[in-house]
DNA sequence: GCCAACGTTGGC
DNA sequence: GCCAACGTTGGC
């Protein structure tokens, strides 16, 4: 079983849009960025959990834990002349891009912060993705040992 | 296949 | 709004 951090801008999608979605769930699309897509598309399993960080906002941070419910299958956005995400590259016969459904286990106690995860960049959450300079992936897999250390900050 | 230009991400 | 970082595109 695997870990991993997904980043959403709140003011598009936050975790009280999570909370409220019909069963808690929502298809991760609107990826367009090749690593991830081959994450979502291969590297995703049923009962992976998730953190749900909320990226481009006031207070940068994990906010909650998914889990997937299911695995990588064509993003139909991509395919909707009219969605923001549409890119005509992609058909329903060779589709380009993919998604993932994910669920909300429960929202963190807090907002655990960057800073938070930031002051451990150097022990504890060494090497961790998210902390590294430049990282600009929306979805990153994280460490066991990483994913235990940042719920005990809870 | 190289690489400059361009676009996007995301913290600040 | 700035800008560092880096992925993508496209001419050659």
């Amino acid at each position: 079983m695997n870990y991993w951090l997904l980043k959403s801008e709140p003011s598009v999608f936050s975790i009280d849009a999570l909370a409220a979605a019909p069963r808690k769930t929502t298809h991760w699309e609107g990826v367009r960025n090749f690593q991830v897509r081959n994450m979502l598309r291969d590297d995703f399993k049923k009962g992976d959990l998730g953190f749900f960080y909320h990226s481009s906002c006031a207070e940068p941070g994990i906010a909650g834990i998914v889990e997937v419910v299911r695995t990588g299958y064509p993003d139909a956005s991509a395919w909707d002349s009219r969605s923001e995400y549409y890119d005509a590259k992609s058909t329903e016969n060779k589709p380009l891009w993919y998604c993932v459904d994910v669920k909300l286990v429960r929202r963190t106690k807090q907002i655990i912060t960057l800073d938070m995860l930031r002051m451990h960049a150097e022990t504890q959450l060494k090497s961790m993705l998210l902390l590294r300079r430049g990282n600009r992936l929306s979805v990153t897999p994280v460490d066991e040992s990483h994913w235990k250390f940042v719920l005990s900050l809870e």
